[in-house]
DNA sequence: TATCGCTTTATTGTATCCGATTATGAGGTT
DNA sequence: AACCTCATAATCGGATACAATAAAGCGATA
């Protein structure tokens, strides 16, 4: 069992001394909104932030900025910040980069994973065909995921994967939800597809396992532009 | 002629009103390192900004934050802020990276481009051939190809183009100087070549040679590591 | 009654100040 | 002579306070 913190904020880059309150604040804030806590749309008071983390507004309005560059915030200038919206069209251009990015970084960290580092992708996509509820089932598939990039040893290449899964985080659990059960199997399938390419070390073949499986996800989504529409109001 | 401004930070992202110092900070340190006047490792000093900007300190940080954010600085906590500085790794992953993000950006344009668009791509690239200098070269190469993405239609696939764009800008500036001009027939063989596939809405066309075009110069870039060694020292 | 304009209020952006952390240099010791 | 230690100085991160901007609510007028 690996021990990723939660949702894994800072998966790639080492949680580092992460001393000073700006960071804290950073991670805290996108915690909130990979969570769910905060929904898309919502208003991001400076001063409310400030004082449910117990610092001034001077590091939330650091933060804020810093997530407006991970694309999870949206900064209208003497306005405020809004935790960022996806219309169906931007979701669908961030599956087409993942399905150009993570494809590329699979084939790397086929070449460079140990048998160890194979073992947890079949752990964690085993676990994830016996998990039962929707979070586990997304916080699974982000693990498996993300950790079969994490041995292809290109830092920028992680580091970008990683910001698309936050800033489709909340579509991803909404589609989950709306899909329910019953289709899960190809997802699984596609995993457990996946993970034996990887087995036979065939870095070309998962890659293009892993290309369509984002892609038909991506179909999918496309046939669902409802999931959109819920204009969630946002609780602080 | 089209008037994108001298480097074009903001070419993609309407300049929207910057009327806040901060973003006009932002711009003007982006414009600094890409222009090269900054070079890689070199120190950024806060107080220094701030008065060469008529500023406080305070807008300064927000730019070097969000700088980091894209890549074009380094920050370590309670120690200051430095030009990021890539070593030929990370630049052959950036290129990539590149490879695969640029041609799908290329093939939605020429989906979209009107003929207009076309004459455009064609004067850019027989300008640059044309042309003389370093930066004349530099400056045309990067408006000519951010200029054929620009029809696609995907801001955030663009936003990132133009990072990586950014972030590479000093070594494309090293490695066109240290090649001299004998080569650059080639670059403007591939360039007509794509003009040529786009001419005939030929997106796959277009996409494959750009592929190539990217890839080739990874390779060149990969024989000629001691682009890297230079440890400018950085004037502010 | 609806719309336009103004005033008020809330929230953001900026400057100055202070504490904390890190880098630097001198001095002593092995 | 090289290395380690300690003190000093420079610089960064954060808090408080103030100014500017935008949103909202109220009132007046057509």
């Amino acid at each position: 069992m690996n021990r990723t913190p939660t949702t894994g904020a800072s998966v790639v880059l080492m949680p580092s001394a992460t001393a000073h309150s700006s960071n804290r604040v950073v991670d805290a804030i996108r915690e909130l909104i990979i969570s769910g806590e905060l929904a898309p749309g919502s208003r991001l008071n400076q001063e409310d932030l400030a004082a449910r983390f117990s610092v001034s507004r001077l590091p939330v309005r650091d933060a804020l900025s810093r997530l407006e560059s991970d694309g999870l915030v949206i900064l209208k200038p003497s306005s405020g910040a809004w935790v960022a919206k996806l219309d169906l069209a931007e979701c669908l251009e961030i599956y087409m980069i993942r399905e150009r990015l993570e494809p590329l970084a699979l084939r790397h960290s086929v070449e460079r994973c140990t048998e160890g580092d194979i073992v947890l992708f079949g752990d964690l996509v085993e676990a994830m065909a016996a998990g039962t509820d929707t979070e586990t089932f997304l916080r699974l598939d982000r693990q498996f995921h993300l950790a079969s990039y994490r041995p292809c040893g290109m830092a920028h290449l992680q580091t970008l994967i990683e910001r698309y899964w936050n800033s489709t985080q909340h579509y991803r659990r909404a589609f989950t939800n709306f899909l329910g059960r019953e289709r899960n199997w190809i997802i699984h399938a596609e995993h457990r597809l996946i993970v034996d390419a990887i087995r036979r070390r065939d870095g070309d073949g998962a890659a293009h396992l892993l290309f369509e499986h984002i892609r038909r996800t991506r179909c999918e989504l496309a046939e669902h532009p409802s999931i959109f529409d819920a204009t969630a109001k946002g609780k602080i």
